[in-house]
DNA sequence: AGCACGCCGACT
DNA sequence: GTCGGCGTGCTC
């Protein structure tokens, strides 16, 4: 088996194939699948993936490999099949799945240098480059003004060679440590010699003689006040040996979380754990969709199922929405299995991301409780894994490998023959229709544990507000229930429904607003810096004091952005005490965390918030939610609007009154008859889940039918329509007859950073050939793709139709 | 993708 | 000549 099978990191669809090289003897023994190397490809050197190891090649000119990057595989060969699965499921390149599925700083880095050969002599331009050294970044040729062709002349000449590296962004953190070299009465021997006057170091040798243990230097020079210097003459004398120890960053110190041991199931928990638990005890794959309406104790369920796991010696994934990744919840896992949770998610920096995943690479922990990506976690001995929160859309990753968790949760399932567990208040159309037509097997909590009952929700109509004469975004009813409540000193989560919060610019007197040059999308103002920014590109302007179209100076903001609310409910209600949480305010790391910490330490009456406020928050003081415009979301051109809004009022009226207090739920809309804000407000799923299926069969959308989208871009508007009707045209020609084929149709965002955007969407039954006509297509458009920039990305199973 | 190589026109 | 631009083809 002299020969590995390599998959290299090229981005190109060219390179997306496994190349073969000799493994020289020096790696024979240690190289395994799964590890990365650095071979030589072509004139450079680039790191790769060993997939296979083979004894035999049908290339006969095999180049051996550089060098080894690991010392145990990063990939099991479970997690290299895996990933091959999810690249040709998802249409994207096998080195870029492979990359998804560890952390970031196993990612290779690359440099150029150049050398100056021995005795040689430069031209003129190098020489003064070089100034005497033998080695200079390629960077340092490139910002200098000598031409390529002089370097390329000393190239060939000899006098100058280009050295590829490969680099590793790996940075472990290390503390110096100090232990004694020699034995306790070795010591007490040179104490007596140390001279009087060196009293530091008669302090440090006596600390020594009676503690044998290694310290950190660090804490040693802290406990006995002194420093490094002090030290300097122990070791000269090898009385005392220094040494480096590598220290996992641990952003969440173990010590801290209180330990809860598991609670008492309601009958109804019972029910619903008791299959999940035989599936454990019988190693057997089964979906189970759990349906728990807030508050009806599902993570309990979640814990005591792992408990049954890590009793049988096996592992658990739990994945949680990012944004409900709060300390709270942390706490909640941290506080039952201890030291044994590693945590996953986007706010840690990359080397705490390295650390955390390295703990579950050693085998060191037995839960794993992350964000998307960690699906991807490399255990090998699965037992459960649980999707908390099962319809959140940030389960699909929405750039390459466009993959979604809960299908990469069910393929590993699959593998390790162990139950996936779907939770949701508000589950999926798709994963409730599995549930009813017995795919995947239904478990229902309709009871909270503190059996109180869900707050009544009161819907107002703000077209009646608006011709009784009220022009302000609070109506009569919330503003009269946020007095009292204040005046109860009970406190108040008002949410502002809207995607992106963006407040864009008008002219009130011709109409203009003001849109992004380069995207066709209105820029949105920020009050901070006074500017108008483009979210889809990084255009930026001041904000102008005029209209650029028709010179009037009546330009202002628009659109409810949190920043306006708080303004107007500082108008309203000049006493109340408020937290405003938005992208603006929780930007900074930790900011979210200290936020909401103020608002349950009682800090202020209100939180007001867009969406990440009405996640997993548990706050027992707060006894009104009010939703400003229940509807805007219902606006966008989405086949999901209604699913989303149902979602996220039932999601938001379970903020209030989750403990002894009782809590109200004011939804405003301007749409109140419409169904999905209806029947939010009457918490009635299977009425909401029957009416949306109606919507979903007519109009053909999942999960009656699956869909695809191909979105073409180029800068050339016609170009873009010409390729993306040809696509259509061609794929037309060999799909199933109930198969539809829309388009060419602009993108909702029609051009972003200047290039045009078409779509093709594909709605099919079945299907099983369509990767394969898809990646046909792409390959006859490679010479377009290449040489006149148009780019085709496809989205197999998209959320976002952008 | 990233690189070398080779061809070609333009310009000292 | 020789500099730089661009098209082509290859990478185990």
């Amino acid at each position: 088996m002299k020969i590995a099978k390599v998959i290299v990191d090229v981005q190109a669809k060219e390179i997306n194939q496994t190349f073969d090289y000799l493994i020289p003897d020096k790696f024979m023994d240690i190289l395994s699948v799964g590890m990365r190397v650095v071979v030589p490809f072509g004139p450079r050197k680039i790191s790769g993936f060993v997939v296979g190891r083979v004894a035999e090649s049908s290339f006969n000119q095999l180049k051996e490999i550089i060098d080894v990057l690991d010392i145990t595989p990063v990939l099991t060969s479970e997690l290299l099949d895996l990933g091959k699965w999810v690249a040709e499921n998802t249409l994207t390149l096998y080195i870029t799945a492979y990359q998804a599925m560890l952390p970031q700083v196993l990612k290779s880095q690359y440099k150029k240098e150049l050398i100056k050969s021995k005795d040689a002599e430069l031209s003129m331009g190098l020489e003064h480059l070089f100034a005497g050294r033998d080695v200079v970044a390629f960077e340092e040729f490139e910002h200098s003004e000598i031409p390529y062709s002089q370097l390329q002349k000393d190239i060939q000449a000899g006098n100058v060679s280009v050295n590829y590296l490969v680099k590793s962004k790996i940075t472990k953190k290390q503390r110096t440590m100090i232990r004694p070299a020699k034995e306790v009465h070795f010591l007490e021997e040179a104490y007596i010699e140390i001279p009087n006057n060196a009293k530091k170091q008669r302090e440090l040798l006596k600390y020594f003689i009676q503690h044998q243990e290694p310290i950190e230097q660090k804490k040693l020079l802290q406990t006995l006040n002194t420093t490094r210097s002090t030290i300097k003459p122990l070791l000269d004398k090898f009385l005392l040996e220094t040494y480096k120890e590598e220290v996992f960053r641990n952003p969440y110190d173990d010590d801290s979380f209180e330990k809860t041991t598991p609670l008492e199931l309601t009958e109804q928990q019972k029910e619903a754990i008791t299959p999940v638990k035989q599936y454990i005890a019988n190693n057997e794959h089964q979906v189970v969709l759990l349906h728990g309406i807030t508050g009806s104790g599902k993570t309990e369920v979640y814990l005591q199922a792992i408990q049954d796991v890590i009793h049988k010696g096996k592992e658990a994934i739990v994945l949680v929405p990012e944004i409900a990744l709060t300390p709270q919840m942390v706490k909640r896992f941290k506080g039952r299995f201890g030291a044994n949770v590693a945590v996953l998610h986007s706010a840690l920096s990359n080397g705490e991301k390295y650390d955390e995943w390295r703990k579950i690479h050693r085998k060191e922990v037995k839960v794993v409780v992350g964000a998307r990506s960690a699906i991807f976690a490399p255990f090998e001995n699965i037992g459960i894994i649980i999707i908390d929160e099962e319809h959140e859309t940030t389960y699909k990753q929405e750039d390459q490998p466009r993959y979604h968790a809960r299908d990469v949760a069910i393929k590993r399932g699959e593998y390790y023959n162990c139950p996936v567990v779907l939770g949701s208040a508000t589950p999926t159309l798709e994963s409730y229709a599995r549930a009813q037509k017995g795919v995947y097997q239904l478990a229902t909590l309709n009871k909270r544990t503190n059996n109180q009952p869900m707050p009544d929700v009161s819907i107002v109509d703000m077209r009646e507000e608006l011709h009784a004469g009220n022009r302000t975004m609070f109506s009569r009813e919330l503003k009269e229930k946020m007095e009292q409540a204040i005046q109860r000193g009970e406190q108040i989560v008002l949410l502002l429904n809207r995607r992106g919060y963006s407040t864009f610019v008008m002219c009130r007197d011709c109409g203009h607003v003001t849109e992004c040059p380069h995207c066709d999308i209105a820029l949105t103002y920020h009050k901070k810096s006074n500017q108008l920014k483009c979210h889809y590109c990084s255009y930026e302007e001041r904000m102008p004091s005029e209209c650029p179209s028709c010179t009037s100076d009546l330009i202002r903001y628009f659109g409810t952005g949190t920043q306006r609310v708080e303004e107007a409910l500082t108008q309203v209600l000049p006493e109340a005490r408020v937290i405003r949480m938005d992208v603006d305010t929780t930007r900074r790391k930790g900011a979210h965390e200290k936020l909401l910490k103020q608002f349950s330490d009682k800090q202020a009456d209100i939180l007001l918030g867009t969406q990440m406020i009405a996640k997993g928050l548990d706050f027992e003081n707060v006894t009104l939610v009010g939703v400003l415009t229940a509807d805007s979301m219902l606006h966008i051109p989405d086949f999901r609007s209604s699913e989303k809004t149902f979602q996220l009022l039932t999601q938001v009226s379970g903020r209030a009154g989750r403990h002894k207090l009782t809590g109200e739920v004011i939804v405003q809309t301007y749409t109140p008859d419409h169904y999905s804000i209806e029947l939010a407000s009457r918490y009635d799923y299977n009425q909401f889940f029957q009416q949306e299926m109606k919507m979903r069969k007519t109009f053909h959308y999942p999960p009656y039918y699956y869909l695809a989208l191909i979105t073409v871009s180029h800068q050339n508007h016609v170009k873009v329509v010409q390729v993306t009707q040809q696509i259509v045209q061609q794929l037309l020609t060999c799909v199933e007859r109930n198969t539809v084929v829309l388009g060419p149709t602009p993108s909702p965002i029609a051009r972003m950073k200047d290039r045009y955007r078409y779509q093709c969407m594909i709605k099919y039954r079945n299907e099983p050939q369509l990767r394969t006509y898809i990646r046909k297509i792409l390959d006859q458009y490679r010479d377009e793709i290449r040489k006149e920039d148009v780019l085709i990305t496809v989205d197999m199973q998209p959320y976002h139709l952008m």
